[in-house]
DNA sequence: AAGTCTATCTTTAGGGT
DNA sequence: AACCCTAAAGATAGACT
């Protein structure tokens, strides 16, 4: 109960140098530019997609409905040389601009419900930890990912970063502007590795009302990973 | 110089009804969703893409380097099956995750780098206002470009929704949860519609330091489209 | 529609646990 | 690392231009 914290102080907005700082605001931010933008898709019934890498190459992400929705749906936009390309459309030929437009949108609302619910029914078809199975009972698409992995495996063997992969390490931060540095969490961790490699949440925390689909104010265990995914699993590694 | 003006209210988080106030909060609050992006980006150096699809179904977005970028690394990560996928990685392949995930985030980034180059030179090879030329002075490209459009204005000439596209009308809101919704800024003022044609910036204002590239504390002209885009042409229609 | 003003709400830096 | 606490900084609702 000391009387005078320090309380917040003014900072200039440059590359933070102290890594822990760095740490300490990335998290914070992070999580207040994520409300921000649940508060704006609730007030306004906007969608937004929000991705973001953090400097330990992690993916966080926001979406309302969905991040993959939002970013194909700018995709689309992107393509259609009626809506936007780098010449613009043709004066002559705005009404058609918003028709085409709508069209798309409802097109690719539909496509992506079919793409889930196949994703959906692919993952219930086959079973758990097949990577633990043998390889005799490993389907084709599974073998092919098995025998991929071990092919890669070879040619990088002999690799430096491969050594330096092998050996525990911490973000080493300074070196700015280059996306390929940073180091990896504790690789002898398996447990933890393990549980980052599934799509869990990173436990979000909304306290207002969310948007539509995906948020409340409970913590739940899994983040439905079709209207959310938030890598990697927050208590192993949210940096 | 009334001495009590209200100050700020508390509100609650929940879509706004009454849509001038919506219009508003919309502007503000987007702008400051993308300056808490852009602060995170210098302050922690980090990537992030923003795509936000307004309530009149335009496009916003904020990117470091680059949206389409940004969305790329996340695609492939979506797609690496020893990154993330729905299984999820297998213990035995840890190491050649990293290693895996390093050369594809170079890879893009050369990618990345190939296409904007080719963009800015066939950009620049081709002429303004192409499709002010008389048809026979076009290249292919264009030509299907202009086909196309054409084809799709006969079929769509007798839909309702064309017609009402071609009168003039105000953004409608009130009906929730259709993407679909909303109307046109006056399809009848021709140059307004022009110059949202092409990849103006909104006028962003950043008070603070910029992430590395794109921004600066000065409003300009036209924003690289390459680092960042957002439409349309923020004068004539932000929402 | 965008900018100004200002009181007030919200976020967060810096510290502690 | 993930919480707590506090005071100050920053964002913004509401009103006006």
């Amino acid at each position: 109960m000391a009387r005078s914290r320090k309380g917040r102080q003014k900072i200039q907005i440059v590359k933070m140098e102290k890594d822990s700082d760095l740490h300490v605001t990335y998290s914070k931010r992070r999580q207040g530019l994520f409300k921000k933008a649940s508060e704006l898709c609730t007030l306004c019934g906007v969608e937004i997609g929000v991705l973001v890498f953090s400097p330990g190459r992690k993916v966080f992400s926001f979406g309302n409905p969905d991040v993959r929705y939002v970013f194909n749906r700018f995709k689309s936009y992107d393509q259609n040389p009626f809506q936007l390309n780098e010449f613009g459309p043709s004066a002559t030929i705005r009404g058609l601009n918003s028709i085409l437009s709508q069209e798309l949108v409802k097109l690719e609302k539909e496509q992506a419900r079919r793409k889930i619910l196949e994703k959906i029914r692919i993952q219930r078809e086959e079973t758990d930890k097949w990577w633990e199975k043998p390889p005799s009972e490993l389907n084709l698409r599974q073998n092919t990912c098995l025998i991929s992995v071990l092919e890669n495996l070879r040619m990088d063997l002999g690799s430096p970063r491969f050594q330096q992969a092998m050996v525990p390490q911490n973000y080493c931060g300074g070196s700015n502007n280059n996306i390929v540095g940073g180091g990896n969490t504790d690789p002898l961790d398996e447990r933890s590795m393990f549980e980052n490699a599934f799509n869990y949440n990173s436990n979000m925390m909304i306290p207002n009302q969310g948007p539509t689909l995906g948020y409340n104010n409970i913590k739940p265990e899994v983040f439905d990973p079709i209207y959310n995914m938030n890598w990697p699993e927050y208590k192993h590694g949210p940096y």
